[in-house]
DNA sequence: CAATATGATTCGGG
DNA sequence: CCCGAATCATATTG
């Protein structure tokens, strides 16, 4: 929640001052005595050595202040998943093998899309990869994501200015260098292999600066993409209205609480939340249930006296079939058509029975006998006679195949028993 | 703060 | 792939 402004920062941030770099060669021009040309060189070497080893830790200096929630996060925070991270690409901080580890980085921030192209294209690849690398589960947080890619977006920018930056002064370093080495050669003999000698050393210095800076990079990335892609870092409850619409639909299928493929995109739309998290949602949602009924009675209820009002009354106003007349509304749910609900309910048996053929009129009543059936089952501590015919089981709902599998091993009869259960029910 | 609620992930099975 | 189950990690509540 904090991380915006930080990362924020709109390019060109960063790069104004570059102290050990941009303040690139002293005036080494000075030594033009003549005799101490030597002596001078080997100034220059020395500045050289100074300035690189002083640029290399600022450049990584840099980085690290400019993600500093990022690492820190990952430094507190628990194991996370970064484990996995950090195994991919543990050897590179370690100890530092001359290419290998290089090649790592490279073909790393390359995946990573941030050395390649452009944007675009190589932030989905980097989605793909990082969705792979980290939980294989390919789906779609398009939302997150866009956030995510606006941050690393940030990174590649930076990256690709440092490095530019670092180029950039080495090129100028080494034609500096060269004029200086030129303009001696005229005072002493220089060997080609010394200027060669040089310009290595330059290099050299220059790209294990390149490589801190490439290491850094993908250090970032790496937190950020963890940060991201683990969405239990930043789990949020759904608003309030979502979770009705979602228990609404739950409570109404009690006895299938499956829905199709088109449901849950028509729930996850009317939730504004995505498809997996609504499968999610019902996956955890049937399993909880399932395993602590007691504690969902109430909302059982709730929900079940809603819907049904809700599913009544539209029927009623609708067509009617062999409807049951619709008493009153409101009030008593529990109490009302349940002697009709009986028979409704043994009317629809054999459509509820076997598979969901149910053309139209068969999901509406289904759905309603659902409905019904739970707040029968409510009210079923009272009414004995229908309770007593395990028509439909003890627990309300595993009425029939599919979604029923004995709970609770206790209580068997009785809605009773267990945690807070009942007492609620004659509320209602 | 502990306890509980909740969304997401991981691990087998079909 | 979808499920159920177990588990994780965070949110919320008391």
């Amino acid at each position: 929640m904090e991380e915006q402004p930080r990362l924020m920062h709109p390019h060109g941030v960063g790069l104004a001052g570059h102290p050990g770099l941009t303040h690139r060669p002293p005036d080494v021009t000075a030594g033009s005595d003549g005799d101490s040309r030597k002596q001078d060189i080997g100034d220059i070497l020395q500045q050289i050595m100074t300035i690189t080893d002083q640029s290399l830790d600022e450049a990584q200096a840099r980085l690290h202040s400019r993600f500093p929630h990022l690492i820190l996060l990952s430094l507190n925070t628990r194991k996370i998943n970064i484990k996995t991270i950090m195994l991919s690409i543990r050897g590179a901080q370690d100890e530092e093998p001359p290419d290998p580890q290089l090649m790592r980085l490279d073909n790393m921030l390359l995946a990573e899309g941030v050395s390649g192209p452009e944007k675009g294209g190589g932030a989905s690849a980097v989605a793909a990869a990082a969705a792979a690398a980290v939980g294989g589960t390919g789906n779609d947080n398009s939302v997150e994501h866009s956030d995510y890619r606006a941050k690393l977006t940030q990174i590649r920018q930076i990256y690709h200015t440092e490095l530019e930056k670092y180029e950039q002064a080495c090129n100028e370093f080494t034609t500096h260098v060269m004029n200086l080495l030129r303009e001696q050669s005229r005072t002493r003999p220089i060997s080609p292999k010394e200027i060669e000698r040089m310009v290595n050393i330059i290099h050299r210095k220059f790209s294990s600066i390149q490589m801190q800076l490439k290491q850094s990079t993908c250090e970032a990335v790496m937190i950020l993409r963890s940060r991201f892609l683990d969405a239990r870092r930043k789990r949020r409850n759904f608003n309030k209205q979502a979770t009705e619409i979602l228990n609404e639909y739950f409570y109404s299928h009690l006895s299938n609480p499956y829905p199709s493929e088109e449901a849950k995109e028509e729930l996850a739309k009317k939730c504004s939340i995505t498809v997996s998290q609504v499968s999610n949602w019902f996956g955890n949602k049937r399993i909880r249930y399932k395993k602590n009924i007691g504690k969902f009675q109430e909302e059982a209820n709730m929900y079940a006296a809603r819907t049904a009002v809700n599913a009544a009354s539209a029927s009623a106003q609708g067509s009617q079939a062999n409807s049951p007349s619709t008493p009153n509304s409101a009030g008593s749910a529990a109490s009302f058509n349940m002697s009709h609900s009986g028979d409704l309910f043994m009317s629809v048996q054999s459509l509820n029975g076997d598979s969901y053929p149910a053309p139209q009129v068969g999901a509406n009543i289904q759905s309603q006998v659902d409905t019904l059936r739970h707040v029968i089952s409510q009210a079923g501590g009272y009414t004995d006679a229908l309770t007593a015919t395990q028509l439909y089981s003890p627990q309300g709902i595993n009425a029939n195949g599919v979604w029923q599998d004995a709970p609770t091993p206790s209580s068997v009869t009785s809605p009773t028993e267990g945690p807070g259960s009942v007492q609620s029910d004659t509320s209602n």
